[in-house]
DNA sequence: TTGTATTTGTCCGTATGTATT
DNA sequence: TAATACATACGGACAAATACA
């Protein structure tokens, strides 16, 4: 890296650090190059190269972890959470192709689901009533930004059939008469992935995800479902704007 | 564990260990013996003491940990992100005593921190303006909930001080004469603690924490504060209920 | 980095009592 | 009475995850 062009030589080496990212050079999420690496290849010394990491870091461009390295931070996606949740729409609305992988449909006793307890109390469902369960993947851009899990009472007429036709299950609902679906409460946690959660979401076992439990009502206020979904932390931030 | 009493034997020892729990003897976040031992301690089959452990962690009563062992859940907090973002009032709606550590005040120029662009932005801060850096630790009932860093534009006539002399954001803003301030935006991710977030959380450091970053305005819109805060997602969990 | 011990998860099979058919 | 299904309880073996030296 020459000197004396009056600009700064870290200046310059930040610059080049992010043409190779903005050109894919290094995948978003990829590790860079050991600062002592950099340095060499930039022929100057490791505090240059430094100071340019830096310089990229407080951009959020790249996140430095101690001891580990360097890594190109991936956009994240702000996800609104309104009145309507619409997975679709959301990723559109960042310019990014949707797409809801349907991982499994079943229907079954929510006996033998873990939250057996609060599926019945928000669906006001009996006991042994059965309900369905829709495990899907949504990506954007084939990259995945969620994992979900969508719970409906099973007694709703034709449902089953028309979560398997349709690509979202804002056209399922529509198709059984539901043209409209609101969020009345969502609960935010965070944890670790499972491995398998973290093989479905191409995701590092130590990344932590958003874990969102949301209570969705039909328009005229009946419970319509129960939905966990998880999100890559690294991918997706919530966003909260009060209104009254 | 005496059988033939026309209760399934694993029913009584869920009992039991319920009791254990609700009695204290066990505290929450402490570790259950293992299943070989609660098996020895019943005189049943490991078996059953796992057909009884299954029951309290659906009832989210305690978590079962694979090759780490069984833990009993904390209570959890839920925090509903409303207009008004006050930590006091949230924690005695709980019943439960808060607090908050005062952990460094100073004035500082923003270049100097991270987060510098999303601060003068915020903010609307000219350049080398500077600003106040609250630390904080909220408790309840001694047992910590949060940290948080607020950041307040530091030409707030008084706002040091008033910091310093009251327990309260609440109160030290409204004896520099705002009486109300709203939350304008909220945006909700999480992370891995750092060593030092730890210590003062009382955290273990593979448990994460959901991250929020909070744009504060007052009652005339005018940006106030950005607080960034960070709670144990086993103690937290934070509530939206979206009203339009 | 590697090996070992601990602990939970899953699977196999067997036997028994109870309720239903 | 007999056949069947089901939940319960036990025993053993091994896999998988974790902790620790």
């Amino acid at each position: 890296m020459a000197r004396a062009t009056g600009i700064a030589v870290w200046t310059r080496i930040a610059a080049q650090l992010r043409e190779d990212i903005a050109s894919g050079a290094i995948v978003p999420g990829g590790r860079l190059p050991p600062e002592a690496a950099l340095a060499s290849r930039f022929a100057v010394n490791r505090h240059t190269v430094r100071r340019a990491l830096e310089d990229l870091a407080r951009d959020r461009l790249i996140r430095i972890e101690h001891g580990r390295g360097s890594f190109v931070a991936e956009p994240v996606l702000d996800y609104q959470i309104n009145l309507r949740p619409r997975f679709s729409e959301w990723v559109r609305r960042h310019n990014r192709e949707p797409f809801g992988d349907k991982l499994s449909l079943r229907m079954i006793d929510p006996a033998d689901l873990p939250e057996c307890t609060i599926i019945r109390e928000v669906l006001g469902l009996a006991a042994g009533e059965p309900v369905l369960e829709l495990l899907r993947r949504g990506t954007a851009d084939a990259r995945p930004l969620s994992l979900s899990r969508h719970i409906f009472p099973a007694r709703l007429e034709g449902l089953h059939a028309a979560l398997l036709n349709h690509a979202t299950i804002t056209a399922a609902l529509a198709q059984i008469g539901i043209a409209d679906y609101l969020r009345l409460r969502s609960r935010i946690t965070c944890r670790m992935p499972t491995p398998r959660e973290c093989a479905l979401l191409e995701l590092e076992r130590d990344a932590p995800v958003l874990h969102c439990e949301n209570v969705n009502v039909t328009a005229a206020n009946t419970p319509l479902e129960l939905c966990f979904a998880i999100y890559p932390s690294h991918r997706v931030a919530l966003i909260v704007e009060p209104t009254a």
